[in-house]
DNA sequence: TATAAATGTTAGACTAACCTAACAAATTTT
DNA sequence: AAAATTTGTTAGGTTAGTCTAACATTTATA
């Protein structure tokens, strides 16, 4: 397994964000990756054509990108450090949800296997990241549960917060003014035709949210699940 | 304070562990410090250029260069960094002695003031690291002990350990297999004057060791500091 | 003190990772 | 199907950090 440089780790990361782990897609093209990475489209087209000379992804002239089973493999590997590291600095510094990302963007790029080996048994092999998302095993196997959005929730129903689709310190915030948090029971009491406002209830508490809110916040519902 | 490179740190801490830290000079050549960073001189010597406008070393062309106020701060925080994240992975994730400097190298770097304070705290705010050096506390005051080379000490007395000069891992293993650890305890038993060989008691256990492997272990001394 | 050796500098080149500006292809809209 | 828009590529530059080879200065030695 070759050993990438920190700017290459980020395409092969970011490639994996927009493909494999966003779901519903299995290639992103060049001005995609370019904004979600922050950098101009001239300069995310050299680094194509470099990871596929690596053969890290396939790609062709004009056309979309993909990783191959090597480069997600490393992608995988990437996620699970970002996530490990997030866990740690959530449960055992006692940093705040909305602020382990950033350090974590750094962390993630250390190389030792040993290490993330080792911090994995330290924090006893946790199975999802402060933000809920799930981490990879030593393997790169990856858990995907059955998640939605909690802006397709029935009303009535009563789901379980298991992430979040933004990461924005903004939005961290204004989720935890609302007593949002991993794990947290969720319920749906109502929601306004008019305007799509959802009226949810959090240990007792009701407020209303917006579906672009609602849009990021993702949940599971046993309450679905049985009545499929 | 401004924030530098990965590779501008790794020049500012070489020269601080030539200079300050090396106890005995207060400068130290451009070819010293490329052997020291295996860098060749060429290199350094642009380097020494850029942190001169900086306004972080002194250097005049052909003269010797020494950090100033403001680069001794960056070094010291970065040695601070280096040696908390050494105590971490030997305290908490159970890396041997040997192992802890090449991951340190990495983790010395990351950028976030918040997380080595926690770090700090979560280590109980350690005086040394595994290898018996000082760490630095969080305003950058580093306290330095009268140590001396075992290689000087008489015959007779009783000294401890208290860190190393040499952190090569053929180095620390044949510390390891001496019995030879920070705290210990060390008796000098003899030194034979035609080849300069000592015999030394470690744990009831006699060895004789080179001056050449001797020079490379630090320790301090009462029973010279009593007969001062 | 003249010469040799060691030390330090300069010039010119290279790579990785970025950029802007101009251009080309593909897709969408009219 | 033509035009407009979006998407992607190319050419040519920049910066940081490295190198080699040639040259200059300082220091040590004969
Ligand atoms: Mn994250
Ligand atoms: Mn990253
Ligand atoms: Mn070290
Ligand atoms: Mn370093």
């Amino acid at each position: 397994m070759q050993v990438l440089s920190y700017t290459e780790e980020n395409y092969i990361k970011g490639l994996f964000q927009l493909t494999i782990e966003a779901g519903d897609k299995t290639e992103a093209g060049t001005n995609e990756i370019a904004s979600h990475l922050g950098i101009k489209p001239a300069s995310v087209n050299d680094m194509l054509k470099k990871l596929k000379d690596k053969k890290l992804i396939q790609y062709e002239k004009y056309g979309k990108s993909s990783l191959t089973k090597e480069g997600k493999k490393l992608a995988v590997d990437i996620v699970r450090k970002h996530r490990l590291w997030e866990t740690f600095l959530f449960e055992k510094l006692a940093f705040s949800w909305d602020e382990v990302h950033e350090v974590a963007e750094q962390l993630e790029h250390i190389q030792s296997k040993k290490l993330i080996d080792k911090l994995d048994q330290f924090l006893n092999y946790p199975s999802a990241d402060p933000h809920g998302d799930p981490i990879p095993n030593a393997k790169g196997e990856l858990v995907i549960e059955a998640r939605k959005s909690l802006v397709t929730e029935e009303v009535g129903h009563t789901c379980k917060m298991v992430g979040v689709k933004d990461n924005s310190a903004a939005f961290l915030q204004y989720a935890d003014s609302l007593g949002l948090a991993i794990n947290q029971r969720i319920k749906i009491k109502s929601r306004q035709a008019y305007d799509d406002l959802m009226e949810i209830e959090v240990k007792g508490v009701r407020n209303r949210i917006s579906p672009k809110f609602a849009e990021h916040i993702i949940v599971v519902c046993n309450d679905c699940n049985k009545q499929h």
